[in-house]
DNA sequence: TTGTAATTTCAACAAATGTTGAATATATTT
DNA sequence: AAATATATTCAACATTTGTTGAAATTACAA
């Protein structure tokens, strides 16, 4: 219960909660520290500079994210035998700790999926934090993936990744466009039916485009 | 050949091409001026305030994009016939448009679709900017789904419509994460391979995931 | 308690930013 | 050519921004 602690993490909440929703520059060291009821000089004797403040975000429950989605694969994995997984079960495995993420009693982690969807859409962010953070965990599920459509070109594969990564982050995002779009038949936050969708939505994908 | 309307295109380009790579805070109007090769001032002058800057850029490729895509989906019914065109016939009217933007020439086209991109996934503007300039095409697109399953119930096919905007909306960004996965055999740029596959990826997801 | 280290605040800096009024130049019209 | 409108530049403003040194406070060990 030290209040060190608790401040530097007020600080990694509120920067969080703000990085996601207006990206990197719309957020200032400022507001940052207003937001966690902190001075403006305190984010930067903790962190350092405010590139560090983001990074520092970014990297906090990088860890634990990987580590739960790795388990819910070798889950799979382990279930299925040395046939191994079918793809609805393999992207089960990479979809469903995300949906448990974000109705997690911590809304932290709605924000820090809000905040991958904003850096895994964005170029200047996109090559250099994604990748060292999360390739390679998604290269052990497309190793799976592989091995469940052994005849499967690689590159197609890849590709459908890209799809359903492209779905997942706008997901993340929770951007309220889908509420508008449907005349507030559906709702963003509604994760439950988003995966529910979505699994099946990319399994389909994955068989029909890597035929051939 | 007036310089004024030049000059004036100069820094929509400019802007466009910043605001597509950088999002709106990481812009500034002295960023946009130099490249443009313009004073400061003359985008003031010309648009109003830095908002007003984006929204222009916004806008002024927005009615050709949406008049285009729906033709290509007049296209598709016209040949149809009575029973209407089917899944796979309404995908790719509502994705080739923009494969051929991207493949213009004029390389603005590139930078403006990655712009929608960044206003899609962004909760900040997403439902504000891209409802108001988009929908009414979207919800053509999706009364011809509808019509190609009947069956369908009409929330599952508002999903699988996000689930198209995401997968399109991430390879519209270019943020080259692809190349990097795939350990440079594929490439963010190769627009052809990206549809190719999104189209029957697309497709098939709908068919699955809007049964029973 | 005393002393030491860690934390937090205060205050201020230099640089960058959006915006605008006035001056100048260019184009267009009369 | 003169006059008018449009376009462009110049210069400066008031804020906001990230960052940091020094002071003050708090936690902790001896």
């Amino acid at each position: 219960m030290s209040p060190k602690i608790e401040k530097k993490d007020k600080i990694l909440d509120a920067a969080e909660a703000l990085f996601a929703y207006h990206g990197y520059d719309g957020v200032t060291m400022r507001k940052i520290a207003s937001e966690a009821g902190v001075d403006l000089a305190l984010a930067g004797y903790h962190f350092g500079k405010k590139m560090d403040v983001f990074e520092a975000v970014f990297q906090r429950r990088a860890g634990e994210l990987n580590r739960t989605r790795l388990e819910a694969l070798q889950k799979v994995q382990a279930e299925a035998g040395k046939s191994g997984p079918t793809i609805e079960k393999i992207i089960e495995a990479f979809l469903l700790p995300l949906e448990i993420a974000q109705e997690s009693p911590d809304p932290g982690w709605k924000n820090y999926l809000a905040l991958i969807a904003y850096v895994n859409n964005s170029a200047v962010w996109g090559e250099k934090l994604m990748s060292s953070t999360f390739d390679a965990l998604v290269l052990e599920f497309l190793a799976a993936i592989k091995k469940a459509m052994p005849d499967a070109d690689e590159e197609k594969i890849y590709w459908c990744y890209h799809n359903l990564s492209g779905a997942l982050t706008l997901t993340l995002a929770q951007t309220g466009r889908i509420d508008r779009l449907s005349n507030n038949k559906c709702h963003s936050s509604d994760f439950q039916t988003a995966y529910g969708i979505m699994i099946p939505f990319v399994a389909a994908g994955f068989k029909e485009a890597c035929k051939g």
